[in-house]
DNA sequence: TAGACGTGGTA
DNA sequence: TTACCAAGTCT
């Protein structure tokens, strides 16, 4: 069956404009109070956007109000350098989020003089722009009705019209998209889009959702038929990979600590590390003269001073974490230094590498 | 299409 | 502890 076909029959019977206006009666009593609900800058919305894909509403709230007291406005973001950038994205995580923000505020500032584009194809040729924060941008910064589909939308619809693919599939998300264009309040679209998420959020949640407390509880198809602890239907992921490595934790005779950035594409690009030794493809015993060919120096390993697991949404590393002196040699590596422990609290590191930080001593 | 890409919360 | 998740995008 063709996709349009299959919205038509999913929609069929269904009774959109008692779900319309129940959702947005509900969404404007009941919403939360939250930063980027103050207004509809659409340089804000933009930002919160980026910074919640994936991530959770309280864990965004104190990044996006310092990111906002940092970087006020696309200028304010356009000609900060990177790493002020990074280091205010910090622990949040996809840290590729920030680098393609900046670098399409930037394009907004020099071709469009600052002012975010409001319409579908500017806005999704940005970087890190894909189709639901295109969507959410239009609809919530400038009202105009366009899908944005998140996993909230999908979880909620899924319930509701009682679809039974996999969303987990691209080709699901785009038949919600299709459903969405078909049930958006012409009116309020911001307020439809936004209820949707806010629905997911806060009663429709993927375990035991407060039915009992939902406002379209009359139109949920898989209420009235019990389903809907079995929807929505998500194929299951993959194992992580476990990788070992040593991480060194390496003082100069001033008693700086040598750190390095990481390539500026593919994991934690561009965030600094302490330099780590794949245990895979070196043996420990050959780690001081890998070392010495890397790095150019002669090192003294003595013992290991901690463990470190970390855990990514595709792979595991273990880290042995070891101390070290530097014996003799001189610093051959363009993209490592020594760096003392105040400067160091300028470098933005992950998160498994702030576990290593407790070992600079400052006595 | 499926895998890369982070982190912290929760059952 | 394991597993899944939380307002996705890029390749």
């Amino acid at each position: 069956m063709k996709q349009q076909e299959r919205v038509s029959y999913i929609l069929e019977k269904f009774n959109a404009e008692a779900f319309r206006a129940h959702l947005i009666d509900w969404f404007k009593k009941e919403q939360r109070i939250l930063p980027w609900r103050e207004n509809q800058d659409p340089y804000r919305v933009w930002v919160s956007e980026i910074m919640l894909q994936q991530t959770r509403v309280d864990t965004v709230i104190p990044y996006f109000n310092h990111f906002m007291e940092q970087f006020p406005t696309p200028e304010a973001l356009a000609s900060a350098p990177e790493q002020d950038v990074l280091k205010a994205w910090e622990g949040l995580g996809y840290y590729s989020r920030a680098r393609n923000l900046q670098n399409a505020v930037r394009e907004v500032v020099e071709h469009y003089e600052g002012k975010v584009p409001d319409n579908k194809e500017q806005l999704g040729d940005l970087k890190g722009v894909g189709p639901y924060t295109k969507g959410a941008i239009l609809s919530i910064a400038y009202d105009q009705a366009e899908p944005a589909v998140d996993g909230n939308v999908m979880r909620v619809l899924s319930r509701i019209l009682l679809v039974e693919e996999d969303i987990a599939k691209a080709s699901t998300k785009t038949l919600f998209e299709s459903l969405v264009r078909e049930l958006i309040s012409k009116e309020d679209p911001s307020a439809f889009n936004q209820g949707l998420m806010e629905l997911g959020a806060i009663i429709c949640t993927p375990k035991s959702p407060s039915c009992m407390l939902c406002p379209v509880q009359d139109e949920c198809r898989a209420f009235s038929e019990g389903k809907e602890g079995e929807l929505p239907i998500k194929s299951k992921k993959k194992k992580q990979k476990k990788q070992p490595f040593v991480a060194l934790f390496i003082e100069n005779e001033k008693g700086e600590v040598l750190v390095e950035q990481r390539p500026s594409n593919g994991l934690l690009a561009s965030l600094w590390q302490y330099p780590m030794v794949p245990i895979s493809e070196i043996a420990e015993s050959d780690i001081p003269d890998w070392f010495r060919g890397e790095y150019g120096i002669t090192i003294d390993i003595d013992s290991t001073i901690d463990h470190v697991h970390h855990v990514f949404s595709h792979l595991i590393w273990d880290m042995s974490v070891k101390r070290a002196q530097v014996r003799k040699g001189t610093l051959d590596r363009e993209n490592a230094r020594f760096v003392s422990k105040e400067q160091i609290q300028k470098y933005p590191f992950p998160v498994s590498h702030q576990k290593i930080h407790k070992h600079l001593s400052f006595n």
